[in-house]
DNA sequence: TATTGTTATACTCTATAACTATA
DNA sequence: TATAGTTATAGAGTATAACAATA
């Protein structure tokens, strides 16, 4: 299993790499990571409830005001209010928080590519499948040992 | 491109799920990732200075002061004082220190083995040769675009 | 009575700057 | 004069607990 051992170092030192990569990415923006995981779930979701944040970020919702309150500050987000719950508001990314998340879509992809230059195409299909396996067997392990 | 896209969504994953199930890890004994971080750091290369843990870690001296303080409050490791440097310490495991690293050990072991369980032994010394191409290439283009 | 989000409080990791003790 | 590590100070992310307003 010498192997799989070469793939779990990997994969640890793909985690820091890719973590390091990012927040210096956003460091040029002024953004964090947890601020842009926040932006990064609205975008997809669309206006969003706190309280539903804190659960898709695995975090607490006292949490999510203050990154909130971080995101209104730099002018990336707003609470706007919600139509029908007078308790709740809904997230909302303002204009300069969209182009953040394009701009970021567009470097995604530039670095997707290099991590992949110079491979033949039919052996990043092949790695992009064994990837989707390890996810799945990941989340598998990280969900399943959680109820302890 | 969309293969290339498909290993960078996969791999953000990976990073997400990778430190949620070291943090979880961590927690039952006490500890928290920067400090097995460090711990592992003293593992690998023995009895070093906070110097060159910074260094290591790219992390301030200040920092290094902190983490150590924590680490021999909860007795995983202590400071001895350098043999020929009267500034300077050395940090060195404790008995508590190198057992917490064997188990690591062991676990990460165990979760290497799980999260390619049952693919093909060809086809994880494949994923193992990819990912190595993957990390070199990661390296560079941050190491590369470091120098702004 | 339950839920949404906030204030209050506290801990960890992180950084820079100023300072002490030694080289 | 330079280096190793510390104290001082500050900011970000995180958590729990108590509380407000609203459902």
């Amino acid at each position: 299993m010498r192997d799989a051992t070469r793939v779990f170092d990997s994969l640890l030192a793909v985690t820091t790499l890719l973590s390091r990569d990012l927040e210096r990415e956003f460091a040029r923006t002024g953004l964090t990571l947890p601020r842009v995981h926040l932006l990064w779930e609205v975008h997809r979701a669309g206006p969003t409830t706190q309280r539903a944040l804190a659960e898709a970020l695995a975090v607490s919702p006292r949490n999510i005001t203050g990154l909130v309150d971080a995101l209104e500050a730099s002018g990336h987000a707003r609470r706007a209010p919600h139509p029908t719950d007078r308790r709740a508001s809904l997230v909302e990314l303002t204009e300069a928080g969209r182009s953040a998340m394009a701009a970021m879509e567009r470097e995604h992809r530039e670095v997707a590519t290099r991590i992949v230059e110079g491979m033949p195409e039919r052996d990043v299909a092949a790695l992009a499948d064994a990837l989707d396996g390890v996810v799945a067997r990941l989340t598998r392990l990280v969900e399943g040992d959680g109820d302890d």
